[in-house]
DNA sequence: GTAAAACAAACCGACGGTCGGTTTTTCAAC
DNA sequence: GTTGAAAAACCGACCGTCGGTTTGTTTTAC
């Protein structure tokens, strides 16, 4: 890594080409994203890249820093706030987190089909380890304090912050096939608000959180992300969880 | 696809560079391995190798089919069993899963290493969300059973299959994650009997079963994997879930 | 015998990365 | 302000390897 004299400008040349990284693999994936898109990108030579960057992989985990650091900075003020109870933490840490603010519906659909499919799967699974290790604690801490409040009841009080991320994760992996595999619009609604109510119920229920207390999605996010209102029952014979064949011969 | 002869003969040549490739990407990692390491290993021109095989993606596609179907012919018997109660074939769903019946502990240890490692990301997530699709409904049907059964209570039946396997795949995240950055000992022995222990109660309560019914690993299965006995009582003051650094930059 | 299957290997363009060289910037000496 | 040299910034030809294609040869089946 060469010594920096003008530590500013390096920077700005650094993120300018992170950007162009990030857009290109948003469309075509960090395998299929050639270091000559970029280059063709920014019209710049494949010489000032490697100044910027050693190699491909270090483009790779740079990025990934990036992004740590942007959600970091949307969900630490939320989970650090010390007057703020804990159920309305979990409940603002799920709404930023999956909703990322305001976000226009096509953009955020693009991203969790470009995020969940497989032409990004080292990118997610780096970023999914190293926000569960940041997360981890967090959560737990939370879940202390939720004790402590009275609104949680668990024995694992340490583990139940990684188990909380893992079931945020399944979720949002369910949704992302979805998005990957549409269904015609009737079935694909039921299943989605369905889904999500199962998940706010099972979060209470690990988190031993009052019925309807804990709100992963709300009500406007499903109709702004998928079109469809979230006001039915949970409904016992549904479509039946049927994924297109149920049995074949695998 | 050229017409096929002798499709006894040519199928026997598939497995063989299914095999080949099979250990290979254990080693090296999907993308990492050449056909060229194909070729070699079995001392095959390029020509044989792409008469068998149209493509690198499609030979993963077969490597991925072959590993499901493995996976199938283990849990199919003890799932579609009629006369076993649902809470035994959860838990001979997780012993076998989660075991592969009798395996020599480092072998398994390098396989969960290679299998949650960053070099076979887009493999590890193609065959998740493949057994998603096969055990979701089965797994949904499972909890039905044990509803009528009486030990199971939950109002989202359907939806609490995806949700379990959610679970067991955080699960193993997590563990995969310990394998491959080794704490010292005592530090993890505990770490990983307490998680198991959430997971176990987490279980129970998102599937509305009996305290103690869930065991997803039994003592021996840690005892084996782990070299620890999994005795001690969950612990309230154990290690805080300190993840190395519970504070950094990002 | 002949057509297709099974194989062999030379060959291709694209890839990530390197390297020697050129231009631009920085900063101290004057 | 000018100058000069060192370092940073940048350029693009080049390299080895990759997945995949093509052309050709041998083997097998009927």
């Amino acid at each position: 890594m060469p010594r920096v004299v003008n530590e500013e400008e390096n920077a700005l040349k650094r993120a300018e080409i992170l950007d162009a990284a990030q857009s290109l693999i948003y469309v075509k994936g960090y395998e299929q994203m050639s270091i000559q898109d970029i280059l063709d990108e920014l019209q710049i030579s494949k010489g000032a890249f490697y100044h910027y960057y050693d190699s491909k992989p270090s483009l790779l985990e740079a990025l990934i820093d990036r992004m740590l650091e942007q959600v970091m900075r949307l969900v630490l003020p939320i989970i650090q706030d010390p007057h703020e109870p804990a159920l309305s933490k979990i409940q603002k840490f799920f709404t930023s987190v999956g909703t990322w603010k305001t976000a226009r519906k096509d953009f955020l659909m693009g991203f969790v089909r470009s995020w969940y499919s497989d032409k990004n799967a080292l990118l997610r699974q780096k970023m999914t380890a190293r926000m569960l290790h940041v997360s981890g604690p967090w959560l737990a801490a939370i879940v202390r304090q939720g004790i402590d409040e009275g609104v949680f009841d668990t024995p694992y009080p340490d583990q139940i912050g990684a188990v909380t991320f893992g079931m945020v994760q399944s979720l949002g992996e369910l949704i992302g096939d979805w998005a990957l595999a549409p269904q015609p619009a009737p079935v694909q609604a039921k299943r989605i608000v369905d889904t999500i109510a199962a998940y706010n119920h099972v979060l209470e229920r690990l988190l031993g959180a009052p019925s309807g207390s804990i709100v992963m999605m709300q009500p406007d996010v499903i109709e702004a992300w998928f079109g469809i209102s979230a006001k039915d029952p949970p409904g016992e014979s549904n479509v039946a969880e049927s994924t297109g064949e149920s049995q074949r011969g695998v």
